[in-house]
DNA sequence: GACAAATTAGACAAGACTGTCCAAAAATAT
DNA sequence: ATATTTTTGGACAGTCTTGTCTAATTTGTC
């Protein structure tokens, strides 16, 4: 009965290792093969643990898998948060500093394990369980998406940004991110981290060019400006 | 040996029409189950033709899905060259022409069955069969980027642009598009056409601010800026 | 209408996978 | 050291799927 909430218990060396290991295994396999595709000894071997011991730990082969998936979920979630803390509220240099928290946004929530593992379930599950990843969609990047929102209208009011909808300018900047990141991710292949920096910088580049502030108050008209005049 | 190549001829109405029947019912079951979930009963059912008419035409399950990626692939990359052909090459009012591009991209390549099921199968199973989507990915998006890039570059020449990279203009430009698609494309919603030419509207939009003529010799303010309410 | 090709339904063997049961072995706690 | 819990390996029935084969039926052609 408590058998799926046992793992509100850390997992201690040698006792509940084993949890944990068919847990990241099955992420794995699932991931690899699809929910049909994956069978229990599989991921039995995969973990080093013989098959009734999955059995044992997890019912069968759907809780398994919802076990996997909202592990995987969780782990997401907490990480973008984290990423999220250190969004630069005060900026010295805005450019330098945005593309810094897109490349840690990349690394540890878009492109790490978890990152492309959750991807792929969702888009190969998704349909058939759709309430197995409503918490993610609430949770995920809905949160992540109000939470970025909320920093850069704090940018704007600030006089670092000029935007007029946080939210869409969030939304983009995700998109404008992840831009080089897609193809190579749907073939599960890693990129260097000097791409992805170039990427980011490129991103931000762009999003700046866009959003960035129009004039400081005490800067003299811009070129553009006197273009405008002439 | 040719069981597959047969595709050659023109799927007539009474004599093959089998062919692309059973075709379309492994796009959808394939899409929908997966590889391993999908298995060939559903499928003739789906088709409305008996099991072993689909081992008549495909050999083996393994031959099929191979016949569905590929047909899949010709039609997507068929129709993103259709769309890119209307892309607005001398714009009069460029925001407004290239947001109808971009609806017209989206509508057709992205966001059709089509491109819902290549999503689908690329991800599923593009990592265990990297040597299917090889073509799609050479003839499908990369095409697809350098051509825009083509255009874009010919945009800035002609004096609607202001970018200093083209290809990395389109690629920003098809993922700014993609922005609000990604999650309900994951769990197979559809968005209402409204929905879908907001989302390009402020794609467009944000992507001009980035990259639209600083501005032009003899123009007054553009309508669209006035849009743009306080 | 007759002939050839395609289609059908059904049975079939071979293999894979799930989930259960059990008794021996190992690990852990007392 | 002993008792308790967990793990293990293997066997097992039941189910599902693939791919083949066959004979009968339908379809299209001449």
């Amino acid at each position: 009965m408590d058998a799926i909430n046992a793992t509100d218990r850390l997992p201690t060396r040698g006792h509940a290792a084993k949890r944990v290991s068919i847990l990241e295994a099955g992420a794995r396999v699932f991931c690899r093969e699809g929910y049909a595709g994956a069978n229990i000894d599989m991921i039995a071997a995969e973990a080093s643990v013989s098959r009734q011991t999955v059995y044992n730990h997890y019912g069968d082969k759907d809780k398994l898998f919802a076990a996997v998936v909202t592990e995987i979920t969780q782990r997401c979630n907490a990480r973008s948060f984290e990423v999220l803390a250190t969004f630069p509220d005060h900026p010295e240099n805005l450019e330098k500093e945005l593309v810094a928290f897109a490349v840690r946004l990349t690394q540890n929530c878009l492109c790490d394990e978890d990152g492309k593992y959750l991807r792929k379930l969702i888009q190969s599950e998704g349909e058939r369980h759709p309430q197995l990843f409503a918490s993610w969609r609430t949770d995920g990047p809905g949160k992540v998406w109000s939470a970025l929102a909320a920093r850069f209208a704090r940018l704007a009011y600030a006089g670092h940004l000029d935007l007029d909808n946080p939210d869409i300018a969030a939304r983009q900047f995700l998109a404008l991110v992840n831009t080089e990141l897609q193809i190579p991710a749907l073939f599960g292949e890693k990129l260097g981290s000097n791409r992805l920096q170039e990427t980011a910088a490129c991103a931000v580049k762009t999003f700046l060019r866009a959003y960035g502030r129009k004039r400081s108050e005490n800067e003299e008209i811009s070129s553009g400006d006197r273009a405008l005049r002439a």
